[in-house]
DNA sequence: GACTTGATTGAACCGCCATTCAAAATTCGT
DNA sequence: ACGAATTTTGAATGGCGGTTCAATCAAGTC
């Protein structure tokens, strides 16, 4: 039957499920329990509880906590990356199309528990060299792609900017406001979030979009 | 001759020093101390070692270490405000020179532990509510003197925008910038920061900023 | 059906840390 | 100078959490 026994509404699994599996299982369980109870009360029970099963099968599959850890980062990390690559690769090559289909995978990734997780990690002082272990290349790539995309318009559209600046002013708009989304004390609605994303847009590039988003040629 | 005693490098006090400034010390300890390991590894003993008293004293004053943490968080809170307060009391009335003062002020802030420890406190899902409680006041009229100042400068200058996108924009955009200063795998130099957040002004009032700061007149 | 292998459990162990507290030190009032 | 009040110390306490491990259990193999 496999039914969810788990009293924290976590799917669980089969007993002998494959390795792989459980270890996903188990790093998704720290996920939610770390975007619920922050990392410093994240414990090995309460993530066992949470994935419903012992406490000790956690050490059985990760060794030690600090690798469940360093796993579930890249897991983040890796996850984040695959969400934005697919979106750039079905945008097509107009670069106006490919800027507009990055700022909206920012807006479209489902879980808030994700962005909470990794705002944990990365708050850390303690675990940035963890961070930047996991995570640099993939934001290396991200602020890369940016940075293309925004050259790209800027070259064809014949905006005359420096597109290293742009692209940043770009990017940190759209992580910051996803941030107030998330933890500002009077959460805006995600309409407008996404509004002052494209808003931002239409300023570095008033010819290709607006506040609603491409402008239609 | 209450030389400096403490093995750290952090200033001590004589015995008997009055109680507010002791707390000061302990709350400035606190600050190097979740800067340097992180809210994780933040004990009452390491932070008693870097101010160079003994364990207990820490409770003496604090009672609890929620307690500490909680008047740390506000501590932090309130250098803020009163830093961006007064570089815009010293702005003047005109909106241009006003948001310039804000711009600087971020970037004119000294001790990059203080930034650190802010972020600690604030990306763990466990505090949040402490946050809001001691921090959210100020984050709001801090949010509040963008926006008024962004109007003003929209009114004045003669510029067509929501004023309240444009201030989250440029706020964020410096929010953003101090952040990746500090914590980025490969940081750019301070000077670049600083040219991106007037890089946003521009787009934003392009009549009166430049990337190097105000267009003089 | 025995046997091997691997997964899972739950209890025991150990160290660390917040808290408490009695004693010592220091300051203050007189 | 003496006693009271306050500050500071350092050790004791108790609980919590990560790790280890022997026992149990499930699945595949011969």
């Amino acid at each position: 039957m496999n039914e969810n026994h788990s009293k924290t509404g976590f799917k669980s699994l089969p007993r002998k499920a494959p390795r792989d599996l459980r270890r996903e299982q188990l790093i998704e369980a720290t996920i939610v329990t770390v975007a619920r109870r922050g990392l410093a009360q994240t414990t090995l029970s309460e993530v066992a509880r949470t994935a419903g099963v012992s406490h000790g099968l956690v050490n059985f599959h990760f060794q030690t906590k600090d690798r469940l850890m360093a796993d579930t980062l890249s897991y983040l990390s890796e996850q984040h990356r695959r969400h934005w690559e697919a979106a750039l690769d079905a945008a097509g090559p107009d670069p106006a199309q490919r800027l507009r289909a990055l700022i909206l995978a920012e807006f479209s990734e489902n879980a808030p528990e994700v962005l909470t997780a990794w705002c944990a990690f990365w708050g850390e002082a303690q675990n940035r060299p963890l961070y930047l272990e996991q995570c640099g290349a993939n934001d290396r790539a991200y602020n890369q792609a940016f940075e293309e995309t925004c050259g790209a318009l800027a070259r064809e559209g014949g905006y005359q900017m420096d597109a290293r600046h742009a692209a940043r002013v770009l990017r940190l708009t759209i992580e910051g406001v996803w941030l107030e989304l998330m933890f500002s004390a009077q959460p805006y609605p995600r309409e407008e979030a996404q509004q002052t994303a494209f808003f931002c847009a239409a300023k570095l590039f008033p010819r290709h979009f607006g506040v609603d988003g491409l402008i239609s040629r």
